[in-house]
DNA sequence: ATGAATGCAAAAATTTTGCAGAGAA
DNA sequence: TTCTCTGCAAAATTTTTGCATTCAT
């Protein structure tokens, strides 16, 4: 574990959010502070619900309308990752804003960041094959974590046994 | 083009699904032959909206639902594969039911099928670093397709007109 | 002071669900 | 005949939008 750089990390990556939001411009609200400080925070990879839960701690009068916003915001402005969840819904990502692999478990929706190399190569055949510019990519695992599988088996035996019976 | 082995493919399609639906005892009713019709030709990524379109034209009263469950139950059997799209609503696709990268349009929500290698390796590695079990995985590559590359430098240029008078 | 952001409520958009009746096996 | 599937309507989710008010700059 490096929990001295990832505190690093999450306070670089902070002030890189608010850096960018003022160059752009936009208004540092408390709010939108606050939301920062989840998203940037690095930890897991929250719903907008998760962020309004966090951020209503600290000012319990903010409106989801507010959260989904200001997400949508710094989306647009590529400071967060989004991820789309099959039969969930979305997450996002503020520690490492640009494209990269996930583990993903389909019991718990748990979401695990991967380290491949990137897909340069590849992203520059596939623009010339198709004539597209290729803007990002998302490559995604799916299937069951340690501890999904552990309670499945479970699962399995007890349904075992109530059929010996 | 392969005109010939496309219609091949989509009747080898219809046949597959049937059979499954068959296995497992589901009812074969018109509505269901009618949307399995649409997603075994292969032709595009509809969205469940897009098939009610179509499969309305031969029963009318269909309803949104019915599609929607037929979607699902495709789904759950592995006879179709789900697309999501950022800013748009799902996608399916019949002709080939199986994990496969796409190119998607952030414009027009075009969605283009690609041919890499299958991610076997990849996917044995990240199972034995990650303890999961790995059931599927999602490759889609994002960007701008040449049409709408077009309509936006087109657009420019307007502005730009517009600025210099 | 000025314009952007907030909060609220209403509206959209998408998907799911319950149930009575129709119809495939 | 039986039990699944359909169609409809209602509900549940998720996200967006309009607008008056608040507040960062």
């Amino acid at each position: 574990m490096n929990t001295h750089s990832d505190s690093e990390n999450s306070l670089s990556r902070m002030e890189e959010m608010v850096s960018k939001l003022r160059a752009l411009e936009f208004r540092l609200t408390p709010q939108r502070m606050a939301v920062l400080e989840v998203l940037a925070a690095g930890e897991g990879h929250p719903s907008v619900k998760e962020v309004h839960e966090i951020v209503k701690r600290k000012f319990p009068t903010t409106s989801i309308a507010t959260i989904y916003k200001t997400v949508n915001l710094l989306k647009r402005i590529n400071e967060i990752l989004e991820i789309s969840i099959p039969g969930g819904s979305k997450r996002y990502e503020g520690g490492k804003p640009f494209p990269h692999p996930h583990v993903i478990c389909i019991r718990c929706k748990k979401v695990i960041d991967l380290d491949l190399g990137p897909l340069k190569d590849i992203t520059t055949r596939i623009a010339d094959d198709t004539g597209f510019e290729i803007r990002s990519h998302r490559l995604d695992f799916f299937g069951v974590c340690g501890d999904c599988k552990s309670r499945e088996k479970l699962t399995q035996k007890q349904r075992r046994q109530r059929h010996d019976k």
